[in-house]
DNA sequence: GTTAAATGTCACTTTTTTGTGACATTTGAA
DNA sequence: TTCAAATGTCACAAAAAAGTGACATTTAAC
């Protein structure tokens, strides 16, 4: 388990690395609203804490996707909750994706991660194609470009809560909306 | 004008900045397969590049956007055809849109600058709201979130075309059908 | 209030990145 | 081929960032 102050350093870091990642630790130091004297305390060096970012992001976005898609039987209702877990995931959903796509990433079986992963994929597939037998999904469109838009949509939404505080309900009610008439026949 | 080996520094800088702003030019010059030393003859030194790519970015987006705003009179037409210039501007549109909504950057009317984005801004307002009226668009969804949608859908576009290279005129296709419906009533 | 743990401040060394000068090599037009 | 412009190679100094030690200050549990 993190202390709070470790957890407060990774979830700055996530969010600074997300777009800067070259970052200087400064700048994740800043964030967390600690010196970067204590940053190195927590962490021996750079790598230790890029490290700990991929290490929580692949936990926490599987955990919540799993969880998604264990949720029900109902594949529509599988697919809603997996939009919503990625926004819930918030920074670290838009990282997530990225480490298992990266071309200097070498999918194997073996790996327990990118095993977790395809088990997420494949869900996904499934649950699409399932929507596509029963009319609801346009067969038209690619399972791909379906996991393409999903992504986008969560890295909108949770850029929408940036800008506006105020409304997160109604801006994940627009996401979904969005999301399932953006692919329904 | 700029030279042909000054812009693909630029075309290669913009792609590399716009995950990682804080990248060492070593990546920058690896990136537009030339050395360090001949990036640093056309830039004298980074703010410089940096500076120049804001403002490639602000024209060709611009440029691109305003064409597309002028080239109908059919709001759902010029819905499209805005789709389709973001998409075409490629890592520069989600650069430029964050040009102009960052923290630090003050708006004003007087600067041209932001005089041409509030243009182009309150003409996507408009159009959103015409076909509101028009019973087009969900009423209940608000301009906010499907500027957002838009600005997402973009990227997702963009993105969906690094991994398939192949069948680019298929993935724009999906997009203009995920975003409009997405937003249809 | 005392005390231990956590954090901050400051000074410092090492490493990385930046920017430049001097000269070699390549390229393309005449 | 010849020559000038563009680019590369290498070496270097300056600046920025990374990482650490010593000690002061703050915090929170007791």
């Amino acid at each position: 388990m993190l202390s709070a102050t470790k957890e407060r350093i990774v979830e700055a870091a996530i969010e600074v690395f997300n777009t800067d990642s070259s970052a200087p630790l400064q700048k994740v130091a800043d964030s967390a609203n600690i010196t970067r004297r204590t940053l190195h305390r927590y962490f021996k060096d750079r790598l230790e804490l890029v490290r700990t970012c991929e290490r929580k992001m692949e936990v926490s976005c599987k955990r919540a996707m799993i969880q998604a898609i264990q949720s029900s039987d109902d594949a529509l209702t599988q697919l809603q909750n997996m939009l919503n877990a990625g926004i819930d995931c918030g920074a670290k959903y838009s990282f997530f994706y990225k480490l298992h796509q990266h071309e200097n990433h070498n999918h194997s079986k073996e790996n327990k991660d990118c095993a977790e992963y395809d088990y997420i994929y494949n869900s996904f597939n499934e649950i699409v194609k399932d929507l596509q037998k029963k009319g609801i999904i346009d067969k038209g469109m690619t399972v791909e470009w379906i996991q393409n838009l999903h992504t986008g949509i969560i890295i909108s939404t949770v850029n929408a809560n940036y800008a506006n505080h105020s409304n997160k309900r109604g801006i994940r009610d627009f996401a979904w909306k969005s999301f399932i008439n953006g692919i329904s026949v």
